[in-house]
RNA sequence: CGGGGUGUAGCGCAGUCGGCUAGCGCGCUGCGUUUGGGACGCAGAGGUCGACGGUUCGAGUCCGCCCACCCCGACCA
C-alpha cells in the first residue's frame, strides 16, 4: 500500500473514509471502544460550526444554559415511547462514592426528561413562556457499530428544548429551528440539504413529529444531518410542565427539541472530501488561508519570511484565518500535500520568484492542479484573496448541489425503486403513507424513508398504486 | 448477539520445517546536503512477539483457554 495516499473513494469510500479523519488528525480512537477523541483541528471546526450555529440560536431568541450529565433513573420511564425508544442504548451509572446506589442514574442520552423536570417547576404562569433553552453538551448512547463522527457511544452537540403556550407556537418553533438548520448547512458548510418531516417509524422516540434535514454523500448515500422535533404535549403531561392561561385555566404547555451533533462533521467530510484529503468551506475551516514559504538559502529565507509575515498580518487584519507553514526541513511538496489531507481551502506560495515579482501564488483547493492556481500582484492581494474564499464557498455548494441532484431520481414503479438505491442514489416519487410497506422496502432493499418531499397536488403512489397527495425520499443511509 | 478476520517497535507488515543475537518499510532523534508537488546520505533510539497455561533441550512459530480490536449482519443523532 501507498502510505503517502488515501485509498480512493471509488475503490473503498468507508476506509477511505476511516483513515482520512485519522490522518488529517480531526480524531483518534480512544482506548475505550467506541469512543472518540476530537483532537485540536477537528475541535477548531467543531468551534466554527458552534459559533454559526449560536449565532442563529441567539438571533431568534434563544439563550444557553447547562444541564447535569447525570439523570435519574425513573426520569427515563416517565414517557411511555420515550422509555422503549433509549433503553437499549442507555449507560447506567449504579456505583457512586464507592457505595452502590438506592437509584441507578443514567448518563444522558438526550436530555428531554431533565430539562422537562426543570420546566415544571419553572413555569407558572402564561407570562413565563415561551422557554428558549438550548445547551451544548456531551450525550452518550451504547451504539452496537461505531464510526468515528458518524456514530460514537458518546457525541458533542447541542440541544434546543422549548416550552410554549399554544400548539401552533411550538410548530412555528419547530419548523423555524429547521429552517435554521437547513440555512446553516447550506450557508455556512455548503452542504446542500432537504429538509423534510421524518415518517411516523423514523421519528424522535416520544414526538409527535419530527423533521430532519438529508444530506447526500460523496457515495450517494443519505445522511441525516439535524433533526428538530414538536413533541406536542407528551412531556408535558409526563413531566407535569403546566401553565395558567390568560382566563386562568391550568394547561399543559407545548414543547419542541432540537440537534445537530459533531455527526455533522462527517457530513462536512463525506460531501467534499476527494482522493486527496479534505475540502473544508471556507465559513468553517479552522485555517482558511495557509502560507507556505519557499527558500533555498538563509539570504532567500529572510527576503521570503519578510513578505510572508507582511501577507500573512495583512489578512488577519480583516479577520481571515491564516496559519503560516514554518515548519524546517520539510519540502514544499510535502506541505503543499499535507494541507490539501487537511483541506485547507486556499494556500498562498511564497517564494524568491514572488519576491522578485511583488507576486504571490494562490492555489485553490477546491480546484486540484494547474486549473486552480493563479499569480496575483501584491498590490490589493486581501481583497482578492476574500474574493476568493468567497467563490470557493459559493463553487463547492454548487458542485454538491449539482452532484446531489444528478443523483436523485424520480420513481413511479416499485423497480426502478430497488434500482436507483441500489445503483444510482435517492429515489423520489409519491408515497402512499404506509408503515407496513415502508418496513418491507426496508427489509427488501435496505433503503429508507428519509423524509417527505414538498408535494403539489396528487399523484399515484409508486409502491401501493394508491392516489396520495405525499411525496417521500427513499435512500440508503448512515 | 450471530458469521468472518487480526493481534510481533508509534504506524503498516515479514518471520519458511520449532533452532541460537526477532527483522523490513514508514515515522522518530542527531549531523550534513536539500527545498516552486510527497528530498537524500550517514549515525542512532525504540520490543513483556495480546494474556495465561501446556508440549519441548529449545516456542513469535505447535496445542488449549481467555482477552482485545476490526469487518459483515440485526439496532441507531
Amino acid at each position: 500500500m501507498d502510505e503517502k495516499k488515501l485509498p480512493t473513494q471509488e475503490e473503498d469510500f468507508s476506509e477511505w473514509y476511516n483513515q482520512l479523519v485519522l490522518r488529517a488528525e480531526l480524531a483518534d480512537y480512544s482506548p475505550v471502544r467506541g469512543c472518540m477523541v476530537v483532537r485540536p483541528y477537528g475541535w477548531a471546526l467543531w468551534e466554527n460550526i458552534q459559533k454559526a450555529l449560536d449565532k442563529r440560536f441567539k438571533a431568534t431568541g434563544h439563550v444557553n444554559a447547562a444541564f447535569p450529565l447525570l439523570i435519574p433513573q425513573s426520569f427515563m420511564t416517565k414517557e411511555k415511547e420515550h422509555v422503549e425508544g433509549f433503553a437499549p442504548e442507555l449507560a447506567v451509572v449504579t456505583h457512586g462514592g464507592g457505595k452502590e446506589l438506592e437509584e441507578p442514574l443514567v448518563v444522558r442520552p438526550t436530555s428531554e426528561t431533565i430539562i422537562g423536570t426543570m420546566y415544571s417547576k419553572w413555569i407558572q404562569s402564561y407570562r413565563d413562556l415561551p422557554v428558549l433553552i438550548n445547551q451544548w453538551a456531551n450525550v452518550v448512547r451504547w451504539e452496537m457499530r461505531t464510526k468515528l463522527f458518524l456514530r460514537t457511544l458518546e457525541f458533542y452537540w447541542q440541544e434546543g428544548h422549548t416550552a410554549h403556550a399554544t400548539e401552533q407556537e411550538a410548530v412555528e418553533e419547530t419548523e423555524r429551528m429547521l429552517n435554521v438548520y437547513a440555512d446553516f448547512a447550506i450557508n455556512e458548510a455548503a452542504v446542500p440539504v432537504l429538509a423534510g418531516q421524518k415518517s411516523e417509524s423514523e421519528k424522535f422516540a416520544g414526538a409527535k413529529a419530527t423533521y430532519s434535514i438529508e444530506a447526500m454523500m460523496g457515495d450517494t448515500k443519505a445522511l441525516q444531518a439535524g433533526t428538530s422535533h414538536f413533541l406536542g404535549q407528551n412531556f408535558a403531561e409526563a413531566f407535569d410542565i403546566k401553565f395558567l392561561d390568560e382566563n386562568n385555566q391550568l394547561q399543559y404547555c407545548w414543547t419542541t427539541s432540537w440537534g445537530v451533533s459533531t455527526r455533522f462533521i462527517g457530513a462536512i467530510i463525506m460531501t467534499h472530501g476527494d482522493d486527496q484529503g479534505l475540502i473544508l468551506p471556507p465559513n468553517l475551516a479552522p485555517y482558511q488561508v495557509v502560507i507556505v514559504p519557499i527558500y533555498r538559502k538563509d539570504e532567500e529565507k529572510a527576503a521570503v519570511m519578510e513578505v510572508v509575515d507582511r501577507v500573512a498580518s495583512g489578512l488577519e487584519a480583516v479577520d481571515v484565518r491564516v496559519k503560516v507553514d514554518e515548519r524546517d526541513g520539510l519540502t514544499p511538496g510535502f506541505k503543499f500535500n499535507d494541507w490539501e489531507m487537511k483541506g485547507v481551502p486556499l494556500r498562498i506560495e511564497i517564494g524568491p520568484k514572488d519576491v522578485e515579482k511583488g507576486s504571490i501564488a494562490l492555489a485553490r483547493r477546491d480546484i486540484l492542479g494547474k486549473s486552480g492556481k493563479s499569480f496575483i500582484p501584491l498590490e490589493g492581494y486581501v481583497q482578492a484573496v476574500g474574493d476568493m474564499l468567497d467563490e470557493i464557498q459559493a463553487n463547492m455548494l454548487a458542485k454538491a448541489t449539482k452532484f446531489r441532484d444528478e443523483h436523485i431520481f424520480e420513481v413511479t414503479d416499485y423497480e426502478s425503486l430497488k434500482d436507483v438505491v441500489e445503483n444510482k442514489g435517492w429515489a423520489v416519487g409519491w408515497w402512499f403513507d404506509d408503515a407496513e410497506n415502508e418496513a418491507k422496502i426496508k427489509e427488501d432493499t435496505r433503503a429508507t424513508l428519509r423524509n417527505f418531499a414538498p408535494a403539489e397536488g396528487e399523484g399515484i403512489c409508486f409502491y401501493s398504486g394508491k392516489k396520495t397527495n405525499k411525496r417521500a425520499y427513499f435512500a440508503k443511509g448512515y
